[in-house]
DNA sequence: GTCTATACCAGGATAGAC
DNA sequence: GTCTATCCTGGTATAGAC
């Protein structure tokens, strides 16, 4: 029975979800969940209304379709790139290219700025995606950070985890307050000098 | 002619005004921003929608008022505590201290942290309510820690500043995922191993 | 599966009596 | 200043033709 589907059709229908879930992205990035309407949704997607209803349930399905869509992509980007597979060196440099690379990943892509506004601001209302945000995407920097971390026996670190915990709180705490609470704007404080002071206090040489 | 306005009209005035901000809080901090309805929060302050309407001129106007007051009152709240004045005494009894009253102060205040959600959900789309905040809120903290630190020449920091903001941030940070966003549940870390993590790696002497 | 058209409801804001 | 009643817009979701 389902031999009888072309191919065309399937290719067609997957196109539009895609589609679909492109112009939610747009919209919900940019509105919130409250304030996104199903209306521009479809306009964005150049579809119907009534198409966007035959691929999703309601708004929250569509919703939750579209984040669990972003966390896998902002997931397999981070697990593709060049830091990806395991760090190694002398700590003074993993640690300043780490944190440098983190905060220009960062500040430099507003959609995922717009999505972590989204995530923390809906997370009373969607625990769910919040629960599956803070398990997969700081994950992967976080073991990453605590393995390295553990092999440097010269550093003398009584709890590597904790220093690895501490070392991407500051820096995601600075990316959300610098940035998305503009904080740069009103109480600046540069990039490098973060970074500088952070790398100095784990890497104590007392020079 | 003003002096024709009995003392009753004036207290009932600003009875009901502080009963609509009351409402008013109740309600956005619940459902946010777009999801909260006037209706709602007119029948949360035990008032009729024009009421409302009265005294503030729409809904963005009573978000604004909304959020002010509640800056302002958390501000006060920080100011006339007793760690408002200034801090004295050895770095890691002082330091411990202070992280486990941050975390304990914010940890338990659930409307504080759906502040917290409300500001930052929110900040892409009032973006003068987030400058104010990253302003005021954390200013305190701040300035108190890094002249603390800049009196601790024991401690052989380069950047006193820098590790204010490391300290503070890594707290917060800390908030934000493990409360906020629900990480408590799902990847947990004890409040006592990230302050004495934190304490430790500040005041490094190596025992 | 996809569109057009529409049912149905709720929200923001106001008019007018008191 | 405050209420009741209402206007109007715009939202979610669906029915029915193709």
């Amino acid at each position: 029975m389902e031999t009888t589907t072309p191919t065309s059709e399937r290719q067609l229908s997957t196109t539009k979800r895609s589609a679909i879930l492109s112009g939610a992205m747009q919209e919900f990035l940019a509105h919130g969940y409250a304030a996104t309407t199903m209306d521009r949704v479809a306009a964005a997607a150049k579809v119907s209304k009534a198409t966007v209803y035959s691929h999703f349930q309601d708004k929250e399905g569509l919703f939750m379709a579209l984040v669990q869509q972003l966390q896998e992509k902002k997931f397999q980007a981070v697990y593709g790139s060049p830091e990806g597979q395991r760090l190694q060196g002398p700590p003074r440099q993993v640690l300043h290219h780490l944190a440098s690379t983190m905060l220009e990943n960062i500040i430099e892509d507003k959609p995922f700025q717009a999505f972590m506004r989204l995530i923390i601001g809906e997370s009373g209302r969607f625990p769910e995606l919040a629960r599956a945000f803070s398990h997969h995407t700081p994950r992967c920097f976080l073991s990453l950070l605590k393995e390295y971390l553990s092999t440097q026996s010269g550093l003398k670190l009584k709890d590597p985890e904790a220093i690895a915990r501490i070392f991407i709180g500051s820096l995601v705490h600075y990316v959300i307050f610098q940035e998305l609470l503009y904080a740069k704007e009103v109480v600046p404080f540069e990039r490098e000098r973060m970074i500088t002071g952070l790398v100095d206090l784990i890497v104590n040489e007392s020079v």
